[in-house]
DNA sequence: CTTGACTCTGGACCTTGATCCAAGGTCTAG
DNA sequence: CTAGACCTTGGATCAAGGTCCAGAGTCAAG
């Protein structure tokens, strides 16, 4: 076991992990990381585990996990057997969002081409289809 | 010219574009909507047109503008001549952001699909490719 | 006239995810 | 010992886009 209490300051941990020193603090106060151990002198004291922690978050962030999400990741994970199901099934709704919401995005992209393609770029305000269609009167929708 | 100055009050302008009379009272606070007439109890006065531009900004708020991209094509759009142009400009610049955010999306489902589908959903916690993959490397913290 | 629905203003408050600050205490190298 | 880097706290601030409230005035129906 190479898992020496290596007691990180806040800052070490910061640098390692790729975050701001507020932010582990404010991960802290939101429940996403347990509250450290304490130097004598009130310095938080952490080990490596804190840093594998903020990079579990960072890349769950970059999912699009919020972070209520997150916090509620890690107490899955922490609850040992029970936890293995219901992560994966997180992960299923939230792969489920991301399809919808790219489903959504293609909707808007097309809408938004076809405007762009019979927009000519000149003429008057009224005749602009990009600006007809987003003022509402019947385009026919 | 079925275009009278209609007269409705704040509340039947809410109804009428499926918005909150609050949100009315932000957007000309936030110079979206121009200050509207009013009636001598002070009392806001609306025509059909602001129906009609609250629309607008809703429909591109779901295109994804914001409420300052906003601003600035209604600004333009009122810029007869040169507006247009420049509109078509932006909402170019707008199809260019959709595609993108797409593809980054497409990309994190990839990621995460795989993911899904290499997660037997029991077992450990620490056999969990979700839960791994989200620990980052080294997860012998 | 009375009642109830509506509107007015100004400012406070909300959410999310941080970021920054001041005043002070601690730690470490030289 | 001293300088400079680092850490502590609580609270303020930010961006975005609103939402809500109190207390007062107004409007339309019966």
């Amino acid at each position: 076991m190479t898992t020496q209490a290596s007691s990180l300051t806040i800052g070490a941990v910061a640098r390692r992990a790729g975050v701001a020193i507020d932010t582990i603090r404010y991960y802290e106060r939101e429940g996403l990381l347990p509250e450290p151990q304490r130097r004598a002198s009130g310095y938080r004291s952490y080990g490596e585990g804190t840093v594998a922690q903020l990079r579990f978050i960072r890349r769950a962030k970059e999912l699009g996990f919020t972070l209520g999400e997150i916090r509620e990741l890690l107490a899955l994970s922490a609850d040992r057997q029970r936890g293995v199901k219901a992560v994966k099934r997180r992960a299923e709704q939230r792969l489920a969002a991301i399809e919808q919401r790219i489903a959504e995005l293609q909707r808007v992209r097309d809408g938004l081409a076809e405007l762009v393609a019979s927009c000519p770029g000149h003429g008057k305000p009224e005749q602009c289809p990009i600006l007809r269609a987003l003022g509402g009167e019947e385009v026919s929708a």
